[in-house]
DNA sequence: CAGTAGGGCTAGGGTTGC
DNA sequence: TGCAACCCTAGCCCTACT
């Protein structure tokens, strides 16, 4: 189709890893909307960040010994999805925070900051986007943008058409 | 974090059909109450049960959807799925409602499965939609709509507008 | 406030192109 | 062949609605 393939850029790789910094490893579209990284990033999807960071992962750990042990387990089947970890979340916790200050891109982080980090925003600004939902839904009729339904985001406010 | 992903068993699938057919859909906390029930799936929630109930309707009816088609590649190498045409972004929407329309009874070709593109949680931004980001972005500037990012869906398609 | 429906997001496995 | 970029989907989360 129209992007064969997009190799990612140093700019690009640099603002994921502030990304992931800032707002932790799994938070891929809250980096996205970040205006801080969102011009950067904004020819990138937020499954795009993920991969990336995957890519970026593993060849950062030193794949020495790891990839082949890996390789061998998908030979036999699946693996134990039993977790025995024994640490605690505080020292899950520190380490983590280690991890970051380093500067290390390790996947493990993704759960536990999820569990550090809490959010409980409510947002209630639905009256001044459907002021704006009549105009917007005419305009892209005209220019036969969207089909049944569409949605538009524009910083926390989202406009939904319906038609 | 003991689970990060608790996948679904063939027994706890086993026992939501079951679930479902004594109580019928819909009825999630009523199929975990029940004794007959709850020993297998104690670990889940109502909510997991409605979500993996959704998961097995859609495969079960549509299921062709890539599986089919890539299957069938596979026996004839590749096929291109490069597409030069300079379709517009109406003209692609136009084509995936026609999909949806009817329906995907089996057999279909993989051609037009690769144009409709099904369903995305991505959001790529693609050479077709950027024509349209112009005349969007300088709309929602004249209106007041958005900050400096802001995102419209249109179906599958994406524009995305950074100011 | 609890339950349900439905959209959205992420993790991980697969696939493709160079 | 290896790797980087991309695709697909199961499972889980978030929000609205009732």
């Amino acid at each position: 189709m129209g992007a064969p393939k997009q190799k990612w850029t140093a700019e690009e790789e640099a603002a994921l890893k502030a990304g992931v910094v800032k707002h932790g490893a799994g938070k891929w579209r809250t980096i996205l909307k970040d205006p801080e990284f969102s011009g950067i990033l904004c020819m990138r999807s937020n499954v795009d960040l993920k991969d990336k960071w995957r890519n970026i992962s593993v060849t950062a750990s030193g794949w020495g010994s790891r990839e082949k042990a890996r390789i061998a387990l998908k030979k036999n089947k699946q693996v134990s999805k039993h977790d025995d970890n024994p640490m605690t979340l505080s020292t899950i916790v520190k380490d983590i925070n280690d991890e970051i200050v380093h500067a290390k891109p390790l996947a493990v982080s993704s759960e536990s900051l999820r569990i550090a980090g809490p959010k409980g925003s409510n947002s209630r600004k639905r009256d001044d986007i459907k002021e704006k939902e009549e105009p917007m839904k005419k305009w892209c009729e005209e220019k036969g943008i969207g089909g049944k339904k569409m949605r538009i985001e524009a910083q926390e406010k989202v406009i939904e058409i319906v038609h």
